[in-house]
RNA sequence: CGCGGAGUGGAGCAGUCCGGUAGCUCGUCGGGCUCAUAACCCGAAGGUCACAGGUUCAAAUCCUGUCUCCGCAA
């Protein structure tokens, strides 16, 4: 099938990928380049580097809707149009422009976590399931019916980096199940059952600031959810420490954020609910390490207050 | 040229301002104590102080350049 692919991060590469191996690319659609990381320099986004290897047409307007855009597309004739994490809403011109319509791979079980952090707050919820759904795109944010989903379990483990990294290939096959399904015209699309939708709205730097009153529990899910980024942190003599790793442990009475002893693998702190000991931590201008090697050459006093 | 921090035995750090025999907390190895131990005691090995030049009687430390890593900001 004659194939537009839009997307932009990394999580979408494999999604491209499937595409380029069983349909005919015409163009890929991506965001803009933009400076990054030290030193300002140009970046490509993940989606653009791999369709240069493959010497694909790159579009990358700042705006869908601007017109002359949207006549680019349609030059291109597109069937269909496929969608993974593209980062811009398409104008109802572009929705109906392809045969086959405009289609989505929506890293959640819809109607549930709609939106743009799907992953990270399944994880930071501490959700066991959650999954890819395709859907064909409709005007509010994926709100369109429903075509195939697919479940995976997530593990006390996962991470969203964990997660992140099952899904996108998760997604990149039922991409391809979805679109070979249209063909065959065997799905049956269904429509959301807006009662039950939630939203996953995008995260915010602040939202990694560990609550220490929260329960033990809830801040390891969120430590998960925001790893490898935005990384769920905490404030120890007025810096910032990232926390990368933590456990549930045997409770010592101590006030809410308070670190109450210091032992072989790391530090405990007070939390809501009882103890949680730290095992991994970040310094500002310092590598991820373990806690034990912190506290080699940063001596942490009991009684301390993190905050 | 966006701002900033850092490269010192296997790990994390001190020492750098005010040049002059490389230190701390761990780990490792050997021995001891112990019913036993991740505990304790004694001892040992292990470092071209990122790299390249320069200044000096003498450089981890001062000067110049390079490489790498990391935080912030985007």
């Amino acid at each position: 099938m004659k194939v537009i692919f839009m997307g932009t991060p990394d999580f979408a590469v494999p999604s491209l990928e499937a595409l380029l191996q069983h349909h005919e690319v015409l163009a890929v659609v991506t965001q803009p380049d933009k400076p990054r990381g030290r030193g300002k320099k140009m970046a490509f986004s993940a989606v653009k580097e791999r369709a240069l290897q493959s010497g694909i047409d790159v579009l990358q307007p700042n705006k869908v809707r601007e017109s002359a855009f949207i006549e680019q597309l349609k030059a291109y004739a597109p069937e269909l149009i496929a969608v993974t994490a593209f980062g811009q809403i398409l104008p109802e011109e572009i929705l109906n422009m392809p045969k086959y319509g405009c289609i989505n791979v929506h890293g959640s079980l819809l109607p549930k976590y709609r939106g743009a952090a799907p992953l990270q707050w399944a994880v930071i919820n501490g959700e066991k399931q959650t999954g890819i759904t395709t859907m064909y795109m409709a005007k509010g944010m994926d709100t369109g019916d429903m075509l195939l989903k697919e479940s995976i379990s997530i593990t006390p483990e996962d991470t969203y980096g964990s997660v992140h990294d099952k899904m996108k290939h998760l997604g990149a096959n039922l991409l391809l199940k979805t679109i070979e399904g249209l063909q065959k015209g065997t799905i049956v699309p269904v429509a959301q059952n807006e009662k039950e939708a939630t939203y996953a709205p995008m995260l915010t730097k602040e939202m990694g600031h560990i609550d220490w009153s929260k329960n033990t529990q809830q801040i390891i899910h969120l430590i998960h959810g925001l790893d490898p980024a935005p990384t769920a942190y905490t404030m120890y003599q007025g810096e910032m420490l990232k926390i990368w790793q933590a456990e549930k442990t045997q409770q010592i009475s101590g006030r809410v954020g308070e670190i109450t002893a210091i032992e072989k693998r790391g530090f405990v702190v007070t939390t809501g609910d009882g103890s949680m000991l730290v095992t991994q931590v970040q310094a500002k201008g310092k590598k991820r390490m373990g806690a034990d090697a912190y506290l080699r050459g940063n001596k942490m006093e009991i009684g301390t207050i993190l905050e």
